[in-house]
DNA sequence: TTATTGTGTACCATTATAGTACTATTTAAT
DNA sequence: ATTAAATAGTACTATAATGGTACACAATAA
């Protein structure tokens, strides 16, 4: 099915609520109450996004998490590389080790261009997209996007 | 890592090797015993791809398995969907069910739109593709390969 | 009629995922 | 200083998904 995990999907909910306001802190707790995920899973995604420095936090008393940068900065492909590591689809596009499939393995590097086709798609869409209201009309996605892929060999 | 399931993985190197003689009739245990793949999950994974119509098989003495229709008219969108069901990231893309986060919800429509703009991404490469020397050169992503993601609205 | 080959379903073991718990660390307020 | 409010990090557990296997059934050619 070419799934995202769950807690990718969670991601994206906690971020388009805190793009409501980009500048403001907030703690996991309030996040947890407003969205209505669990606290501890909450916190746990909060962590990975501090980590691929989608937010940034500030710990103690009147601490919390906020936006790094701007909304249109933060990509899809930020938020999907954060919570389940580097977009690829197939094992060894990651690692190669013990791939000796006997015949027809002049696929891998044709599977590397279907990564990056997917990996710009991924990147082309920000969270300002994700929160705009889902109109059509003058969203990004309506002025012709077009997707050079010879610019994947740059 | 928005990864891919081993099946649909092997079901590459299966089809890439049929691909070479696109009208042969390979039993399983040939293709088995080619690919080093196990037998059993060779078999599982062309069960599927029947189904899925992008191989024929004929039963008893003599039968196996064929391609159901030249290499380049076989989308990856048309393995992966055989082998992982509809392609989509979010669990809420298929099903609708239960989705009622408190807040945030106008991102669906634009999930829909992400899912269908790597589902084109997957259609725009076929099996004929897949099994071209990977020199880049003279393949079909060197050719100015554009998306218009408007016509994903037709 | 028999050998060969695919079909379908059900099953099990392993792995990945989601979710939880707990301890340590940092900072603001008093 | 001390306390309370927060995040950071790590480790653990239960559940679900995946990969792989087994077996009875159906079809076809010789």
């Amino acid at each position: 099915m070419l799934r995202l995990s769950k807690l990718t999907d969670y991601a994206t909910v906690i971020l388009s609520f805190m793009a409501k306001d980009e500048t403001q802190v907030y703690t996991a707790m309030e996040i947890a109450a407003t969205t209505g995920i669990a606290m501890p899973t909450v916190s746990k995604i909060l962590k990975l996004l501090v980590n691929a420095k989608v937010l940034i936090s500030t710990r103690g008393a009147k601490g919390g998490y906020a936006l790094a940068r701007a909304p249109e900065k933060i990509t899809v492909a930020n938020v999907i590389s954060a919570l389940e590591g580097p977009i690829a689809l197939t094992e060894c596009s990651i690692s190669q080790k013990g791939c000796e499939q006997a015949s027809g393995c002049g696929i891998r590097s044709n599977w590397s261009l279907i990564n990056q086709t997917i990996h710009h798609a991924l990147e082309s869409v920000t969270l300002a997209d994700m929160i705009k209201p889902a109109t059509v009309k003058d969203t990004v996605w309506n002025q012709e996007v077009m997707i050079p892929v010879s610019s994947l060999y740059r």
